[in-house]
RNA sequence: GGGCGAUUAGCUCAGUGGGAGAGCACUACCUUGACACGGUAGGGGUCACUGGUUCAAUCCCAGUAUCGCCCACCA
């Protein structure tokens, strides 16, 4: 018998070759259109934007997760009909490509920054830019990413920065941007303002000196962890009531090291039962001291330039911070000033997130954004569900973030990066201008730049075109999905909620946010340079092919939590692609079909396989509606794995021999087919190979998503399998147990409601000859009873302890089923269902037991028979 | 200092008020014509601890311990 010949499509070699697969169908998809959008396709929008990568960056293993769950969205919402827009596009990432400038200028021309005027230092920005930004471009490529490539944005190409510049200018006229003198974070390093979310906070030992000022009566003790600061103190700060110091208010005290006289006020900020319940106070270089400063209208003299150097007058101008906090306490313990010194001291130093230094707030003139009515805005639209973000425990992580969200500080003193459209009149005047606008002859711009967040969160917008009102924006905005991490939540997603909300007139940015976890490594740490635990995503991407690194990420995305990831993950994934491979193989040599209706009454497995399938589809649309990413993964991967592979092609071997094989090739065909579709959001390049191959289709990138067809759930064929699925392990298990080779053939009677010729094949069981002779039988408690010929003796003590192993699990049960049901508490209080299903329990291991006994007595009385 | 989350098999993690699960790892057997990147069978867990609620708790509540994360202007 030759099997028909396989379709048309390309020959499936009989290895799976990650490499050779994923060559160049990717490139294929992008010339073919595939990833392109199109408004006037006249299909439902949906529409996604990547979170932009920095465009210092390359890709890293968060990356390839996130941008698996997007493509996996992207290439199903395509599958299901929908107008598929995935916008691709980078950040400029201000600080980081300055500092990387910066840094290259220094080795290879021996400069700095101020050695080249501001317009030549942009110029070696952008050189850098277009000469090694962007490697990850080609990267998520690899990855295989199905985003629309026409549509690529950068935060500082034209269209974005005239946003930017609109925007600026809108918040400006509405009052909602305004420039004022306040501390702020300020890097002596970068030389630059941070916003609050900049800052990373770290306890560290330090030390918490006490101080006396003044002397005798008029004396008074006060603590600091910043001894160099005492240089810039304006006045001690004491409670009102704290009838320690009552008598002191209003007093003044000499500041030691200095000549000079400072005042003891009263302020309601101290707190009298922390330390000695007196502060010193320095107006510029503490945000706290600065507010006590403006209520009692202190002098605010800043003691250090903008890289932390004592500029303040006498012996310590000119030394580093750290190198005055030493100078100034030795200077103080000299003079017997110093009180108490408790050392190490544990408290929280705020570092730079760029480069780790630690921050030193100080009094500074810079653009701030009020974000009052905006965050009241961004809190609501998830309030009343405008936005949704998944998972749900991650809301109260949103509120807690835009419920206290204070003044955004977004002028940073760098070059690289949007400029703040402000221009200065020769008289100090200052005025906005927007994008059309010219600004006087003789006027200066500000000197900023703004904070690269600014511009990130315009994105969901200022890429589709606002503020011009474009076809893209009227199609795509608001997306559908926001997928991100919620370690990005603050930085990111509330900014857009900000901006987006305001500057579309109250229309939200994104439907629904997706976060998702960190990926960590094998042992759980969160990876790092430093710690040397990266991996990096190419190189098991050349190892095991891009599905197998996609799948195995997805694999370990459950909703919101973290993850960790080895190797070992990604070769089993690897292992399931080879499983697809060799499975669809079969089908190819088998003859399976595509085309063509599917008959309408199967039997058996193919019946029961239809079924399931159905059900498969049902499900996995269920979850893919949650984003259980991890949950899909472990669906299809039982499905294909255990029940197509494990028993359904098994039990099709021998129906593709019978009468009813055309069925069978067409039901084996649907099952791929099917099966292939549903795995291609997340494993698209063997997908397309195996799909093509085995259907002839152009592409599975196009092909339709499956719909379920709830008319093939067969209960009857569902049991109908379970019970041979019960036979045959059954047996398998007492072959096993009895040292019977899988090899070996062995004649046996079969009674019972179970295919008799499936049992047979698949457990090698010949039909008894005229000499057969019962050495062991097996009661099932299915119904089924099969005599066996071992042609010898058995192994009586093995099947005893099988027997009596399984007899002491029924006892079990039927012991805590009878229990329960002996229980009066149980029987009045349960509901019906489950006291019904406990009676179940107990006739099932009445009859096991009974069965077990049986099998007991019938075994031969010692181990010779 | 607040807030949140976690603690389930050797590892990484699902899960549910009523029979403890998956993947990997492990053991034994098997070159059975898709696949040894495979097949079959198997071993392994007082579901962190202590109390409480309940007919019934791995699941709900309280506390304890350990770990993790987020927030924070107590000098």
């Amino acid at each position: 018998m030759t099997p028909p010949s396989p379709p048309d499509g390309p020959a499936l070699p009989s290895q799976y070759s990650p490499a050779e697969v994923e060559g160049t169908l990717y490139e294929q998809w992008v010339e073919r259109g595939y990833f392109t959008a199109d408004p006037a396709s006249g299909k439902p929008p949906f529409s996604l934007v990547i979170p932009p990568p920095n465009v210092t960056g390359s890709l890293h293993i968060g990356h390839a997760l996130e941008q698996t769950m997007m493509d996996a969205l992207t290439r199903r919402a395509r599958m299901r009909g929908f107008d598929t827009l995935w916008l691709p596009g980078m950040d400029h990432a201000s600080i980081a490509v300055q500092n990387l400038v910066e840094r290259q200028l220094s080795e290879t021309e021996g400069k700095g920054r101020f050695d080249y005027t501001r317009e030549e230092f942009i110029e070696k920005a952008w050189d850098w830019k277009e000469r090694h930004g962007g490697q990850i471009l080609g990267q998520m490529r690899r990855l295989g990413d199905g985003v629309d490539w026409s549509r690529e944005r950068f935060t500082m190409d034209d269209g974005l920065s005239r946003a930017v510049q609109t925007i600026f200018k809108r918040l400006y006229d509405d009052d909602l941007i305004y420039r004022a003198e306040r501390i702020i974070n300020w890097c002596p390093r970068d030389l630059t303002a941070l916003s609050d979310a900049e800052v990373d906070h770290a306890d560290e030992p330090g030390e918490l000196i006490s101080i006396r000022y003044g002397d005798g009566d008029a004396s008074i003790v006060v603590a600091t962890t910043r001894a160099e600061t005492m240089l810039g103190d304006t006045a001690v700060a004491v409670h009102p009531d704290d009838d320690r110091y009552r008598h002191l208010i209003g007093t003044e005290v000499s500041l030691p090291l200095t000549n000079r006289r400072i005042p003891i006020v009263a302020d309601e900020h101290v707190d009298p039962s922390f330390g000695t319940g007196a502060v010193k106070v320095t107006p510029a270089h503490d945000p706290n001291d600065f507010e006590i400063g403006r209520r009692h209208d202190l002098p605010m003299p800043t003691i250090m330039d903008e890289r932390g150097v004592i500029t303040a007058p006498g012996p310590y101008a000119g030394l580093d911070r750290m190198e005055a906090r030493y100078a100034v306490v030795a200077a103080l313990r000299e003079d017997g000033r110093i009180v108490a010194e408790k050392r190490p001291y544990m408290h929280a130093v705020g570092h730079c997130s760029r480069c780790d230094t630690v921050i030193e707030p100080r009094l500074s003139l810079q653009w701030w954004v009020r974000v009052e009515t905006l965050a009241a805005a961004a809190g609501d639209a998830v309030r009343d569900g405008r936005v949704v973000i998944e998972p749900a425990s991650m809301r109260s992580r949103y509120f807690q973030w835009v419920d206290g969200l204070r003044d955004w500080c977004i002028s940073r003193q760098l070059w690289w990066g949007h400029r703040i459209p402000v221009w200065y009149s020769p008289d100090g005047d200052d005025m906005c201008f927007g994008p059309d606008e010219t600004p006087p002859a003789g006027w200066t711009q500000d000197a900023d730049v703004l904070d690269t967040w600014f511009s990130s969160a315009l994105w969901p917008f200022s890429t589709l075109g606002w503020p011009e009102d474009t076809e893209d924006l009227r199609t795509y905005y608001p997306t559908t999905v926001l997928v991100t991490g919620y370690d990005i939540l603050f930085f990111w997603v509330v900014r857009m909620m900000l901006f987006g909300l305001y500057a579309m007139d109250g229309e939200v940015p994104f439907r629904t946010v997706v976060l998702h976890g960190l990926v960590r490594d094998s042992s759980g740490k969160k990876m790092s340079k430093s710690r040397g635990n990266v991996v990096d995503p190419l190189l098991w991407i050349d190892a095991y092919g891009a599905d197998a690194v996609r799948l195995s990420l997805l694999q370990g995305a459950n909703p919101g939590a973290d993850q960790a990831i080895n190797e070992e993950w990604v070769v089993g994934t690897r292992n399931f692609c080879t499983k697809l491979w060799n499975a669809t193989r079969f089908a190819l040599m088998s003859g399976a079909t595509v085309d063509g209706p599917l008959p309408e009454a199967p039997v058996g497995a193919d019946a029961w396989i239809l079924s399931r399938l159905q059900a498969v589809v049902t499900e996995v649309d269920e979850l893919y509606e949650r984003y259980e990413f991890a949950k899909i993964v472990d669906a299809l991967y039982h499905f294909a794995w255990d029940e197509v592979c494990d028993w359904y092609i098994e039990l099709a071997k021998l129906t593709l021999s019978g009468d009813r094989a055309g069925e069978t090739r067409r039901i084996l065909g649907e099952v791929l087919d099917t099966l292939l579709r549903l795995l291609h959001p997340m494993i698209p390049f063997v997908t397309e190979a195996l799909w093509t191959a085995l259907t002839g289709g152009e592409s599975v990138v196009i092909a339709s998503w499956p719909v379920p067809d709830t008319a093939r759930a067969d209960a009857e064929a569902e049991a109908g399998v379970a019970t041979l699925q019960h036979v045959v392990t059954e047996v398998r298990r007492f072959r096993s147990d009895q040292g019977v080779k899988p090899s070996q053939r062995i004649p046996a009677t079969i009674a019972g409601p179970v295919d008799e010729d499936q049992v047979r094949a698949l457990l090698r069981l010949d039909q008894p000859g005229p000499d057969f002779a019962t050495t062991a039988s097996l009661k099932l408690g299915v119904g089924v009873e099969l005599q066996f010929d071992l042609s010898g003796a058995i192994d009586v003590a093995a099947e005893r302890a099988r027997l009596t192993k399984d007899r002491a699990a029924a006892e079990k049960e039927r012991a805590v089923n009878a229990g329960k049901l002996g229980n009066e508490a149980f029987t009045g209080k349960a509901p019906g269902a489950v006291i019904a299903k406990v009676r179940d329990r107990l006739a099932a291991a009445e009859a096991e037991l009974a069965r077990i006994d049986a099998a007991l007595a019938a075994l031969p009385s010692s181990g010779g028979a």
